[in-house]
DNA sequence: ATCATCACG
DNA sequence: GACGTACGTGATGATA
């Protein structure tokens, strides 16, 4: 047997307990918990695949005495009883370890950390390398360049810098620190009054606890000299509590940790008992994988370069047949609108794909036979063995279009767009259209919202345990990357045949989970039927006068210019505006200004708006001219400028990008550029609205929701008071304003509904007192006492974000009232300010969520109801509770009509829906 | 790549 | 009793 290279030691018994509290509760079929089985194995997954780990043990407490209690008798005395839940998870874990064939040791009368301890020291002996697989602090005395840590559950790994930042000291004067500052949570007593900052800096200057110890009389605290004093000898004890026992007789040698591989029955058993599917299709992809039978049929055999019609044909025969088809198409830019069409890939089974090259040449600069450089254009030769792109775009156009077939891509929108541009670039009958379609991007991100990314790589490896072929292994990255169009035929068929594949098998995989986890409604009412109609909005674009925002630019420009050298002036010098940091010096140190904080993570002083009004309203000139000079900068780099870049010359038209699959409340993103945020607040900033124009002989309609989340939030509590107010159609700030502070609705001044409006967009948002005291600028005492008097007015609200936490930190997630999950990370989070976090969160996504979920059910009615009367308006844009469209002139009235009902009747909620419409010749004028 | 800042709902 | 927070995004320029 091979001696021991790497030895991985995993502190099972404290990943239990993290992966019992981390994650949410899960059960079997049969009630059984599982949550900390399953986190257990998915890490121990991980680590055997993704490790260079030769020998590889668990080890566990057993029983809850050893030898420390004859030490002492209290240690650890005060441990309460594993939760109820945890308790018939150690068997099954223990399973888990012998499923997966791993060495698993336990031992009477000694602690999991102790053995650790000598197995780490053996395996050093033996010139082995160990990775201790724990985060327990207890452990970090051991830690050395031959002995690491990680902590599997975040990710990092614990080196000697890390037990410094946490002792104060290196590894080797833990225990010291320890037997000096005590442990509350193990019951070591240490000396009182001292914690570890305090025993670090002893340790520090004493070098060790015996010669602390002995030279206590030296120190000059009278209270702390004291107490080292009179706890010497509990000190001595502390010492011998924490020191790991590096000399255990081991049941176990260490060679008997060499790994093996698992029996496939065994595990597919183990893992089907506990209902792991996901851990399941890995490690069963994983075995085939491995398996001789794999290794005679690789799966790239199935991988077709098509060259010729009649294989054309056949493929499209056999996605006719099969009714299903994964589509991914290349091309040689990522922009999508812009991109030129290279090749289409098909996948009709799993593992069984082609590619369809159509555009590949030979690489730049590479041409045979070339003597000399000639133009670019001449390297831009079409390379032999592709299809001419019209032929196969007119064969694919009948399979694309067919009713019977579904198409599947990953990110369909991206295709769609570049299937439209070559349809009408490369043939005459136009855009390719596609229908009926499916996404798995967006399935992936209804199943599991943001607990994970969406992208290809990321799902194939954690749902097929495939590793796919990156892009930049075909077309390199940086400098050098090259466009797809000239990668070679065979590598570019196992890269796009691949995507196709995967996407095929992530589909079947995914589609299969909506029923089981109750979200078909969601994707087939919602999602789905959204990517069309984003693809629509994203091809439209929306008019942008470039004049406009070249006159706003330059009257940006030349304000900010005088702006400048009058804050150089005041400041005595020249320095950088843009530059934070710059700033801060000049406000702080040179000009001495009082009320600046520095943060904690960079040392540098904060100059936010907020820090500088305050100056401002001081009397200070200078903080008040960089507020002015950084709304101007503002504007022109990330509107005006960027903008006017934007405008696409094909279409004079600005095309921004919709994301399905990036928040985590069911809401949208928008970017390149981002058309979601465009300023509004301010008089300076609107004008950049006035360059959002419609196209000559239309008009654009702004329409949106009035008071959405708050008519979501009496919904979903049952908030009476609301509801009435709403039903009323009255003014709701008003309205709860009265009711807060005890007042008739006409006696309310504008102060009081400012503050109740403000109290209002705090309840969405999860209330804190901190947060709200900050909003209206008065003490927390009072904003406390706001909040209280806000819950006797509508008692269902605290009701409603009591059982809404309760319900997130039992399933991991919440819901929208139309099902869609939003994940709540941190749920269960000790710390309580991280805590807090999600619970806001928590409180908030149901809400900010449902509004999202009301206005695509909007969005998606809209085509259809426009078409119904005869109207050509189209939608542009999204704004979270704003759509705006592009009417002819003359069909203004009618599809304003259209609109309004249609978003309110998008949803029928017990408090009524109001959309408010407006048109105008530009986005400034309609809203 | 990350931070600080600021635009929107 | 202190901690330190309003919810959700994306783009920019500076800086490491």
């Amino acid at each position: 047997m091979a001696a021991p290279r790497h030895v991985y030691l995993i502190d099972g018994s404290g990943f239990i307990f993290r992966a019992y509290h981390a994650l949410p509760p899960m059960n079997r079929a049969d009630g059984t918990p599982t949550n900390a089985v399953y986190g257990f194995t998915s890490m121990l997954i991980k680590l055997i695949e993704e490790t260079g780990a030769d020998h590889v043990a668990v080890i566990f407490d057993k029983g809850r005495r050893s030898f420390r209690n004859d030490i002492y008798p209290d240690y650890k005395a005060q441990r309460p009883d594993a939760p109820e839940d945890l308790v018939p998870q150690f068997p099954l874990i223990r399973e888990a370890v012998r499923a997966f064939n791993v060495a698993c040791v336990e031992m009477e009368g000694f602690e999991a950390d102790d053995l650790i301890a000598t197995y780490a020291r053996q395996a050093t002996e033996a010139g082995a390398e160990v990775t201790i697989v724990s985060s327990d602090k207890d452990l970090m005395q051991l830690v050395s360049d031959k002995v690491g840590m990680v902590d599997m559950m975040k990710n990092r790994s614990i080196d000697a810098a890390a037990v410094v930042e946490k002792f104060g000291v290196p590894p080797d004067r833990v225990i010291d620190v320890q037997a000096l500052a005590g442990d509350s949570v193990d019951n070591v007593p240490g000396v009182p009054g001292i914690g570890i900052k305090t025993a670090a800096k002893l340790i520090e200057e004493y070098g060790d606890l015996e010669t602390l110890l002995e030279r206590a009389h030296e120190i000059k605290q009278p209270k702390r000299r004291q107490s080292l004093i009179e706890f010497a000898e509990q000190a001595r004890v502390s010492r011998q509590l924490v020191t790991l026992r590096d000399d255990v007789a081991v049941p176990i040698p260490l060679t008997d940790f060499a790994v093996q591989k698992p029996e496939r029955e065994t595990v597919l058993g183990f893992l089907e008992a506990q209902a792991f599917s996901s851990l399941l299709a890995k490690i069963t992809a994983r075995l085939d994988a491995d398996s001789p039978q794999a290794a005679r049929a690789p799966v790239e055999a199935a991988y077709q370069t098509v060259a010729d019609l009649d294989t054309l044909d056949r493929w499209i025969a056999e996605a006719e047949e099969a009714g299903v088809v994964a589509v991914d198409t290349e091309t040689d830019r990522l922009d999508a609108r812009g991109a030129g069409l290279v090749g289409v890939s098909l996948a009709t089974a799993p593992g069984r794909a082609c590619y369809i090259p159509l555009a590949h040449r030979a690489p730049a600069g590479k041409q045979q036979g070339a003597l000399f450089d000639g133009p670019a254009e001449a390297a831009a030769e079409r390379l032999p063995g592709q299809l001419d792109p019209a032929q196969a775009l007119a064969r694919l156009r009948p399979l694309l279009a067919d009713p019977g077939v579904l198409k599947v891509g990953h990110n369909i929108k991206y295709d769609l767009h570049v299937l439209a541009g070559a349809g009408r670039r490369l043939t005459d009958d136009g855009p390719l259209t596609v229908s009926p379609l499916d996404d798995t991007m967006v399935l992936s991100y209804v199943l599991d919202g943001t607990a994970h990314g969406h992208g290809m790589d990321e799902l194939a490896e954690l749902h097929l345990a495939h590793k796919t072929i990156p892009f930049s292994q075909v077309c390199g990255k940086g400098k050098s990357q090259i466009s797809f169009a000239e990668v070679p035929l065979d590598q570019a068929t196992a890269y796009a045949a691949e995507d196709a594949d995967i996407t095929l098998r992530l589909y079947q995989l995914l589609r299969g989970r909506l029923r089981a986890e109750k979200m078909t409604a969601v994707h087939e009412t919602l999602d789905r039927p959204l990517v069309g109609v984003l693809t629509e909005m994203e091809a439209a674009g929306i008019r942008v006068d470039a004049a406009v925002l070249k006159d706003l630019s330059g009257d940006f420009a030349r304000r900010m210019a005088d702006l400048e050298s009058h804050i150089h002036e005041l400041a005595g010098r020249e320095f950088n505006l843009a530059s934070p940091k710059q700033l801060g010096e000049v406000l702080f140190d040179e000009m001495g200004l009082k009320g600046g904080k520095k943060s904690s993570k960079t040392g540098a002083w904060g100059t936010g708006a907020e820090v500088l009004e305050t100056l401002a309203a001081e009397g200070h000139d200078l903080p008040a001219r960089v507020l002015d000079w950084r709304q101007l900068a503002k504007l022109k780099s990330t509107y005006t400028d960027a903008l006017a870049a934007a405008i696409d010359p094909g279409t004079g038209r600005v095309h921004t990008t919709f994301s399905m699959t990036v928040t985590s409340t069911g809401r949208l993103s928008s970017s390149d550029p981002n058309l979601q945020n465009i300023p509004i607040r301010t008089e300076e900033g609107r004008k950049i609205r006035q360059a959002f124009v419609a196209s000559p002989g239309h008009r654009l309609i702004s329409a949106d929701y009035s008071q959405i989340e708050l008519r979501i939030l009496a919904h979903v509590a049952q908030v009476e008071g609301l509801k009435q107010a709403f039903a009323d159609m009255r003014d709701i700030h008003a309205i709860t304003a009265a009711k807060v502070f005890g007042k008739q609705p006409d006696e309310v001044d504008s102060g009081l509904r400012r503050q109740a409006k403000a109290i209002n967009f705090g309840i969405i948002y999860g209330i804190s007192a901190f947060g709200l005291a900050a909003q209206l600028g008065i003490d927390r005492g009072a904003a406390k006492r706001f909040i209280d008097d806000y819950f006797e007015a509508f008692p269902e609200i605290l009701a409603y974000m009591e059982t809404t936490k309760a319900f997130a930190r039992k399933r991991g997630y919440v819901r929208t009232p139309f099902g869609r999950k939003c994940m709540t990370p941190g749920i269960s989070e000790k710390n309580p300010n991280l805590r807090g976090f999600a619970e806001r969160a928590a409180i908030n996504a149901p809400i900010q969520g449902g509004a999202a979920d009301i206005i695509k059910r909007a969005m998606i009615a809209l085509p259809g109801a426009l078409v119904e009367h005869g109207l050509k308006t189209r939608s542009l844009l999204q704004v979270h509770d704003e759509l705006v469209l592009e009417a002819p002139e003359d069909e203004v009235d009618a599809a304003s009509e259209v609109i309004r009902a249609t978003m309110e009747q998008a949803a029928s909620l017990d408090v009524p829906l109001i959309a408010e419409v407006g048109v105008g010749a530009s986005w400034a004028s309609a809203h």
